[in-house]
Order: structure tokens, then C-alpha cells, then sequence
DNA sequence: TTAATCATTCACCCTATCGTTAACGACTTT
DNA sequence: AAAGTCGTTAACGATAGGGTGAATGATTAA
């Protein structure tokens, strides 16, 4: 594994339903850790490992509670998501070139329904 | 396992390297199975598993080719996509919240004040 | 100082996933 | 019909990911 990119790790960090769950969850307001391991029943230590990978992706931010040092309080940063969504656009604007694409097609395959239709299987 | 939502599912199709090539270069044009193996130095049984999971997903949609009916063509389907857009412009609605107004779901936060860091936490 | 609490890392299972080769079904070609 | 091609499923080994309980470090409470 050759470093998985940026977009590789918030990927995989999202596609968890614990760690999605955190991200819902955070969207209310900033979570300790014991609070985010209690509330999806699970033992600190497996949700303190969600929250490094969340950590680690740049997903959430960790803070130490003012009042209390030993809380660990987290939140949601926007720049992973941003950058997904960023990837998302470009995938998406498949669908847009290919109602341009749709024209230039339709003058090189008179007849055929859809644009890119198979044509060959060579490059 | 208790069948993981259509969100899960596309996340995790999405997250592996391989497969997000795939939709990325599914981005230009349809692709026979073969020719995705081959871009990817992969056997033809790993890429066919990697299809069946971006299939399942609705991801990408298998055509047989009109001139060879051997050859399968994969093209890309838009519909996980929205919903993957879907989910993020409500995560990303967040910020928006905090920026403009906490008033929205003041509604739904009993007594905490605003995105306070302090919790009482306890059981 | 001693005890209790919060969250982490460490050690370990257990399952899911990815890759390979071999075998198969479907279609095309000669 | 026989052989060749495309893509799949089947069976297997290797690896990574996620769960637990025990131990550790840091902070607070008594």
C-alpha cells in the first residue's frame, strides 16, 4: 500500500456506519469520547480506534475539555468533506459532458440511443 | 450485519483504490470488463468481483455489447452518486448552521448551550 | 498520598475483503 | 462441430479492520 491518498482515507473512514454515526451525531454539537462510546453501546477503547481514524483523516478535531482534562471533547472540520465533495463535483459532471457529448455522438452514430454505446473494445 | 443502507454500500464500493479508478475512468467512456483488468493489471476474476460490487450498488450498470455479445460494457449510473451529494450537503449544513443561525434546531437542543465544549457528561 | 475516573494503547480473536488460479458457461469463429 | 475468446463463479490463502478485556498515562477527587 503506497500511502493511500487524502481522499482513500476519508473514503474508507466514511463508508464505517459507527464512524458515519459519529460524524451524524457531531453534527449537533461537540461530543466527548465517553459519550460517543456510550451512546452506540460500545467499549471506549473500540470507539477511542474510530475516533484516531476520524482523527487521522482530518474528519474531526480533538479537544481538551476546560473544565475537565481528561475529557476529550471532539468536533467536525469541514476541509474532508469539502475535498469529497470537490471529488463528487467532478465525478458528477460526467452526466453534464455527456449531454454535450450526446450531440457530437449523435452525428457519428446516426440511430443509437444512448451516447457511447460500446463502440470497440480496442482503444 | 443487519443489511447496511444503500449509503454504506456506496461508500464502501467507493472507498476502495481500485474501484474508484474505475469510476474515474468510466468517467471518459463505457469500458468493457477486459479492457478495466488490463488498465488496472489485474486478473480478470479480481476485476469481475470489483464490478459486481460497484453493480450491487448501482454504481455502474452492465451492458452487453451489441456487436459481441461476450463482451460485457460498464457504464456509470448517477442515482448513488445524488444520494452520496445528498448526505454531504447535509453534513455540510453544519457550518451553515453555526454561521447563520442556531435558532433552526435550537428547537431540538434541550437546555445545552450552543456548541458549548464543556459536557456534563456522567451516565 | 491514595483512590477513582477518562481515554488511550496493547494484546489478542474473529470476520470480511482482496488477490490468485482453476473450472465453468456463453458466445464467436473457422 | 471444434476450438478459441470473454467474463463469470468457485475455492483457497493472505491481509486488514473491528471487537473485547487488560494494562498504561494523565487528571481529578478524597
Amino acid at each position: 500500500m503506497a500511502t493511500p491518498s487524502a481522499l482513500d482515507r476519508t473514503l474508507s473512514a466514511l463508508a464505517d456506519p459507527t464512524r458515519r454515526g459519529v460524524v451524524d451525531r457531531l453534527r449537533q454539537r461537540p461530543h466527548p469520547a465517553g459519550e460517543l462510546a456510550a451512546a452506540f453501546d460500545m467499549s471506549p477503547p473500540a470507539m477511542s480506534r474510530h475516533l484516531r481514524v476520524l482523527r487521522q483523516t482530518g474528519l474531526v478535531e480533538e479537544n481538551i475539555d476546560a473544565d475537565d482534562a481528561r475529557v476529550r471533547v471532539y468536533r467536525l472540520r469541514p476541509e474532508p468533506f469539502a475535498a469529497l465533495r470537490g471529488w463528487l463535483d467532478e465525478v458528477e459532471s460526467f452526466w453534464e459532458d455527456q449531454l454535450g457529448a450526446f450531440k457530437a455522438h449523435a452525428e457519428r452514430t446516426r440511430g443509437t440511443k444512448g451516447p457511447g454505446t460500446s463502440g470497440g473494445r480496442k482503444s
